[in-house]
DNA sequence: TATAACATTAACGTTAACGTTAGATTTAGT
DNA sequence: ACTAAATCTAACGTTAACGTTAATGTTATA
């Protein structure tokens, strides 16, 4: 398979080479092969990972430790096997998953909270531009 | 009329005081009244306006330099009167004016492209908690 | 009227998220 | 095989957005 080096990497996200190896560093992606002398060699699998981490950060206004705990948290959920031997297993798993279920309604209705203040935003910057419109239209017709 | 100190704001606005005078201090608020020897005097609508700037700032995940840019646009638009002595200055006019529409419709663009991020997400999410409560049901069958 | 609880400015400290530089290897092109 | 270009780690620098402390003055209340 095809591998990429970190200034390909960079070249295709627009990141810079420190952001890349900083989040490398900061574990909010996860540490790509190496080649026998140490060069990173990344893999498209990688790159798209890192994308998303991008939108999430450009888009979404996230910190990287918002990023980081997000992802954490999806992968518990994504790895996580659920199996249990004993009564006392499964009581903890409950307690875990519970605790998952009560932040991802906390980040739901986070999300839901920021999509209302950004329609109204959007809504007001629309009131703007019509308003700019209009005067527009008005210095045509007299002007 | 009513006058609050700047301990009040924070309190209502959940601010400290330091932030309240830093957004001063970068002129993301006017600076309000003062009394006679130097004291702060914020009037009702002052809490108001740093109510909405906190609300972009959390919810919207805005840099406080964008905040301020965006401040800084709509006040252009309502407070100029857009009146013109001759040919010159409404060539000004129309351009400063075609200027900010233009960079109205980036930021609503911009807007929208986060809403549908955040959708995006939003439905992840979801999908992760559905998978969640269908591992603790089955527990509850089991258990 | 004393004193505790506020206010002010000024300045230095802190953390996140990188940028920049240095010095040493590695890889790529001729 | 040599040189230019790219890679690595390590470490110090920078900016935004405040926190903290100090030194001083003001307001409220017992």
């Amino acid at each position: 398979m095809q591998r990429f080096k970190i200034d390909d990497v960079a070249k295709e996200t627009g990141l810079t080479k420190r952001t890349i190896r900083y989040y490398e560093e900061i574990g909010l992606i996860k540490p790509p092969e190496r080649s026998e002398k140490g060069t990173r060699l990344y893999t498209k699998e990688d790159v798209e990972q890192l994308k998303k981490v991008i939108a999430a950060r450009e888009v979404l206004g996230f910190s990287l430790q918002e990023l980081h705990h997000f992802l954490t948290l999806k992968k518990a959920i994504e790895s996580h096997h659920f199996e249990y031997r004993n009564a006392v297993d499964q009581d903890e798993k409950k307690q875990e998953l519970q605790n998952i279920a009560s932040i991802l309604r906390k980040q739901i209705d986070m999300l839901e909270q920021k999509m209302k203040k950004m329609l109204e935003l959007k809504n007001e910057l629309e009131q703007l531009e019509q308003r700019v419109q209009t005067i527009l239209q008005e210095e045509e017709r007299r002007g």
